[in-house]
DNA sequence: TACTTATATGAAAACGTTTCCGAAACTTTG
DNA sequence: CAAAGTTTCGGAAACGTTTTCATATAAGTA
């Protein structure tokens, strides 16, 4: 089962048998053949951790992700596979639990895997640019919008959504079409996460509009699942919120919006608009459709795979990239 | 950076070094502390490729599924990777693309990194139990309603829920409140698919309650996507088809058909029952909430990991279990 | 004290590949 | 026909670990 018994097999040394499998010169066609027969008969592949130990570098990058596996993950995650793939890159997908340190995960597995490069997947980011320095491999953050604010370093590369700008905007839209009592839902807003970023736009848009914050029109749901902010919603109508309009930092997220309001006999949009952000596929499908800010999923994937490969094969510095999301109308909110 | 230099770094040999990395014994704790150290300070992480070739066996278990990464695809294999690391085992997750040998893929990915099991996930599944005895590693299927009708070979194991029932017990749902021209939605039929067994079984529950076959309410979507769905049963509707419920494959495409629906002004469920099958969390955050034959997710990940490992660890031979769908009634399906 | 037993450590083999280097066996050239 | 070049192949080192075996030291026993 080894190359040493392909080699045996047809009387030949184990180079020459290496030489026909990686399809190397210097050697003649009907060895060649010989060889190549054998292998189907014994039925030989070969040892992946005796090759991967041998050749000096690998051609593999990882793409370490935290949280479940979102269809929005998933979406930029194959716009890098095949990025990767056409770059004749294997690519390893690792998921980083919740709780787990994904910059020592992704260390990890860069130096048990000796990958070339590591993209980096998530909405919270908390280490500087020495921390990444110190992984010492080209690396990649996408949609994620720098909580550090040095966004200057060229030791790695980021492309990203301007999560600011997203709420700026997804306030906006609402405050063009009369809303003054936009309810904010999102998780938490005090873990420097992506919604805390999105609320810091939405509240810039209130002042721009001269309209009061009100800060009792955060809804937290305390977390990221869609059970518990159909729970907070429902609560917040029940202790008579008054608002007309939601935006919900993500789209699964409004999803559960729109449900807990129907829960409530609320009509949306006649009582309520509501807003997501993603542009997931599932959004188009909902009644009413959702309206949301689309992110540009396949760009994010397929630049960032460019940018680390550029890094990787052209040692160039990191550069950092900013996307814009683009709005998605849809039956979900109307004027007031 | 290697093991060497660890060891070099502080005054040890190697072996005492690979002795306390893998927390062996006949080990001093001085030394042991001492080594410790040196590994935080140096940032050393084994070459995993090396530590597999030489270990005669590897802690892996593969699991492979064909087509995108569905959320329910993704239930199993999280409710599996919970099995498998409180057993000690790795998981590598591979994903066929479609148009791929996934047995090949396995098979390949089996040899390669020398796993000690395989499971395959997915809908279709064409090989006999002699293809399987060829990849010489335990193997379990899930989610997979044998084609080939041999379930007896114990060369293998599944775990999988009886489509043809379910199929009928949809059908079912929908006969006893009233309906008599039940639409069916699947991609394709005539692919040994999972939908061609729930269309045998939604003929049988119809052949039981003396209600005729009509051909044409079996809307065949062409692929399986929601866009295709959506395009499919609109021209349904315009084409005059006359059905007063729907019973969609599965969920996903259950959550196309309601917004078809809406589309061509047709309400669920005064107008039009609808009926999936999975039981996605999303389902039950449409409105009106989607009534679905939830698929055991859990169960079946859960199971189908432990039947993998009796077979590993103690040579168990295959066993083939078959699941209950459970019925989750929601607001899309209502009697007439 | 002298002998056995436990404990801690190092040297070296092995894992299955790839690749460098050199040696045949041919082929071309002058 | 000899020298030089080509092609084809085998030997052996190397990759970074783990593990077995032997050995040196420390500890226990009579």
């Amino acid at each position: 089962m080894t190359i040493k018994d392909v080699a045996r097999h047809c009387g030949v040394s184990v180079s020459t048998v290496s030489r026909v499998l990686n399809n190397k010169p210097d050697v003649s066609g009907a060895v060649r053949e010989k060889v190549l027969k054998a292998v189907k008969e014994l039925n030989f592949v070969p040892n992946g951790s005796a090759r991967d130990l041998v050749s000096p570098i690998s051609d593999a990058v990882g793409i370490v992700f935290r949280g479940d596996s979102s269809p929005f993950y998933m979406g930029i995650i194959g716009a890098m596979e095949k990025v990767f793939s056409e770059a004749g890159f294997t690519t390893v997908v690792e998921n980083v639990r919740h709780g787990q340190d994904e910059l020592w995960a992704g260390a990890g597995l860069a130096r048990s895997k000796r990958l070339r490069g590591l993209a980096f997947l998530g909405g919270r980011f908390d280490y500087t640019p020495e921390d990444i320095e110190k992984l010492d491999v080209p690396f990649v953050c996408c949609t994620y919008t720098n909580s550090f604010g040095r966004l200057s370093a060229d030791s790695y590369s980021s492309v990203t959504i301007d999560d600011i700008k997203t709420g700026y905007e997804a306030a906006m839209k609402l405050i063009e079409r009369g809303h003054k009592r936009i309810a904010v839902v999102m998780s938490n807003v005090d873990d420097r996460s992506i919604g805390e970023l999105r609320y810091m736009g939405y509240r810039k848009a209130l002042e721009d509009s001269g309209i009061a914050l009100d800060p009792a029109l955060l809804i937290e749901a305390g977390e990221y699942s869609m059970a518990a902010v159909k729970v907070a919603v429902e609560k917040a109508v029940d202790d008579g919120l008054d608002f007309t309009a939601v935006f919900a930092v993500s789209d699964i997220l409004a999803i559960a919006v729109m449900k807990a309001l129907s829960n409530k006999d609320l009509r949306v949009p006649e009582d309520c608009s509501v807003l997501g952000v993603d542009g997931l596929e599932m959004a188009s499908y909902m009644v009413p459709s959702l309206s949301t800010l689309a992110q540009p999923t396949e760009e994010l994937g397929e630049k960032g795979a460019r940018v680390l490969l550029d890094m990787i094969k052209n040692g160039s510095p990191g550069s950092h990239t900013v996307l814009s999301t683009s709005f998605v109308p849809g039956g979900s909110i109307a004027e007031i």
